[in-house]
DNA sequence: GTTCCGATGTACT
DNA sequence: GTACATCGGAACG
């Protein structure tokens, strides 16, 4: 994987992903739907400087951040920095493509369009836990492959934050049924 | 379709 | 103590 190409700010990045395929020990598929986070966002975990549970977002670029939620979710990052460190994208949802029977084992007897349709929802069935944080993506068990052509985005505000609400950093991929909620009709086309 | 709730680790007042 | 980049299920319409 170009390490060049996280090394981009969090926005840019948060687009490049869109497209990609994302695996972990052979179970992924096709990301769609990501946010952008960085340092001067109120809304990020890196905003108030480097704490335990952040210091990956502060570490080598290319690398997972992964965190706990609420207790009990598990959600994952890809680190960019372009000379900003503690910029990160979350990636929300995605398409499944491969190891859908290790996916139903891990989710259970859902509907495709429900195992990944969230950031929760795509770790337990990726299997993405705490073990993998700061472990670099180009690197098993990560396999990350990127788009041949740039898809059609859709852009939007991102989900489930008070402060920085207003910053349109959430990015789709146009048309999906898997993403972790539609983007509003109006959403502008990124 | 909607709202409400409980599960509970980590950061912070 | 409160807030939080969440989810699934229950209750309701």
């Amino acid at each position: 994987m170009p390490h060049a190409l996280f090394n981009e700010p969090a926005e840019t990045v948060a687009r490049t992903l869109i497209g990609a395929e994302l695996e972990v020990d052979g179970v992924g598929g096709v990301i769609v739907e990501t946010e952008a986070y960085d340092i001067s966002d109120p809304a990020s975990h890196s905003f108030g400087g480097p704490t335990r549970r952040n210091a990956a977002m502060f570490g080598a670029t290319g690398c997972a951040y992964v965190y706990r939620i609420y207790g009990l979710h598990w959600c994952f990052n890809v680190v960019c920095d372009a000379g900003q460190p503690g910029s990160a994208v979350l990636v929300r949802a995605l398409e499944p493509r491969t190891g859908l029977e290790r996916m139903h084992e891990r989710r259970g007897l859902l509907p495709t369009a429900s195992l990944c349709s969230g950031p929760g929802k795509l770790c337990e069935a990726l299997g993405i836990d705490g073990s993998l944080n700061g472990r670099p993506l180009d690197q098993a068990p990560f396999a990350l492959r990127l788009h041949a052509q740039p898809p059609e985005l859709v852009q939007g505000v991102r989900i489930g934050i008070t402060k920085g609400a207003e910053t349109p950093w959430r990015f789709g991929l146009k048309g999906s049924r898997f993403l972790s909620r539609p983007f509003p009709a109006m959403a502008a086309t990124a």
